[in-house]
DNA sequence: CGTTTTATTGAATGACGTCAATCACTGTGG
DNA sequence: CCACAGTGATTGACGTCATTCAATAAAACG
């Protein structure tokens, strides 16, 4: 991990060079990417819509939004959160429809990638296709974990194992300070994404504040003590594979002076 | 749909053309991955295991196969189910190590498909990738279904839904015949399936039966009433992507006398 | 400053889990 | 042919985790 001294590293780039390292000119294609013609949203507002035909690739640069379904009762489920670094959608050109909503949870700023510019950067580096493949497989082992989360763990475990989920990833791009990262979410929210009611959901996240776990205070989560909170729901950071896997893929031309450490 | 007097069709072509019909180049590709080596699985059996590294594309040529994942304590929660036709993994090479399980639900066949052959493959017909990258959305969006269906539904929702989804995934393939199909699996997998307890599966499940709903007789999933089925769980078929969402990719040079007519 | 959203609390209810026993069915080997 | 073990389905009794329905208080919002 770079030191904290570095200008505030863009934390798209900063995850990505979890699985492999880059060159230059991936950087450079990266980059493009995130300075690509920028939309804001309101908090609560849509991004896209069931139903329609999505036209953008699309990378969250600041704030947070979710994924999230339906019921025709009006049951609602949150599917996934989305943090900055994180890209909606690779494939969203395949399906012509929606099954589902993405909103802002928070004012929200995206980069808008057409399909042209995506194909043209991602064709040129290759190696920075495969992170965003990477990239995008990883967020299928979160919604997998989400699942496990649901169908086997209690209220107490759901609870404290997104909020330990949260507090890697955000960490991942660079976003944590410490023990401590935003965390825009309300627990409302939590119930939308734990499947528990909200009164559950205050009544149990409680008991995880009076045992001095962690706390939330003023959108700002704080762990106080990782790895008691991480046994307390059987975590298994395994499935947010940033053990660079990738690192057979690592550039070698990106002309730092001395190699950066690696991660055993 | 192909009249049933045809000779019995291959479920992953048969699935992929509700996507975008084929031409007969983009069929022999199919065919070709489908005849690539087979290999041959007890059930119960895994096909890969947690951290490994996985080395072939595989594609489900006969029996039933899922993905789970174990916690440290031993809870059990399957994240998915492979049917005929199915393929696991298209970005398999990516990620260096499986954060799961896929074992043999039944005695199962697979075709074991290579880098090399899949990319010779896919890089000469693309119109069979693009139909590729449909199924694996595909299986991405049954995914979110079921985090709906583990979050927002009850025990006798999650059940019939799981149903009628396995019914219509195997009428998407051609597998089934009238309102029945093959249902090779135990209400102890439901269980793990659905994140509740044996007990009350059997008891739940009692209900839906008794109901005239559907029943599992002899490894066969019967549904009486399809639509009091969906309507009970409140299935909305969306997800599924049947509706020829890539017509647009059609080709036209398939050389069958007289075209088949496109559902609306 | 009113209005909406969010968090909290209590009491009552209900859905689902656990434990334990039984039964049917299968395949196995003697 | 039978004893045996293993798996899967079912049943009853009981316990508990989580929901529902209030009502209230505290923030956040415009």
């Amino acid at each position: 991990m770079p030191p904290a001294s570095h200008p505030p590293l863009n934390p798209f780039l900063t995850k990505l060079e979890h699985y492999t390292r880059l060159s230059a000119e991936d950087r450079d294609g990266a980059l493009r990417l995130w300075s690509e013609r920028r939309q804001a949203f309101r908090a609560r507002d849509d991004l896209v819509r069931e139903g329609e035909d999505p036209r953008f690739v699309r990378l969250v640069v600041e704030g947070w939004a979710c994924r999230y379904k339906y019921l025709e009762d009006g049951r609602r489920q949150v599917l996934g959160l989305l943090v900055p670094g994180d890209i909606c959608d690779l494939n969203v050109f395949v399906l012509r429809e929606m099954d589902h909503f993405i909103g802002a949870v928070t004012p929200l700023t995206v980069a808008q990638i057409s399909r042209e510019v995506f194909d043209e950067v991602t064709l040129a580096q290759p190696r920075l296709m495969q992170a965003l493949w990477w990239e995008s497989l990883v967020a299928l082992a979160i919604q997998r974990e989400w699942l496990v989360n649901l169908g086997q763990r209690s209220a107490y475990e759901r609870i404290t194992h997104l909020l330990c989920e949260c507090y890697l990833r955000m960490r991942a791009a660079g976003l944590a300070r410490g023990p401590s990262c935003e965390f825009p979410i309300t627990q409302t929210m939590i119930a939308d994404i734990t499947g528990l009611s909200t009164v559950h959901v205050s009544r149990t996240f409680q008991t995880v504040r009076d045992e001095g776990l962690m706390e939330i205070r003023d959108r700002v989560l704080t762990i106080h003590d990782l790895e008691a909170a991480m046994s307390a729901c059987l975590y298994n950071p395994g499935y947010l594979h940033l053990g660079r896997e990738g690192r057979h893929l690592d550039a070698n031309d990106d002309g730092e002076p001395g190699a950066r450490p690696r991660p055993s």
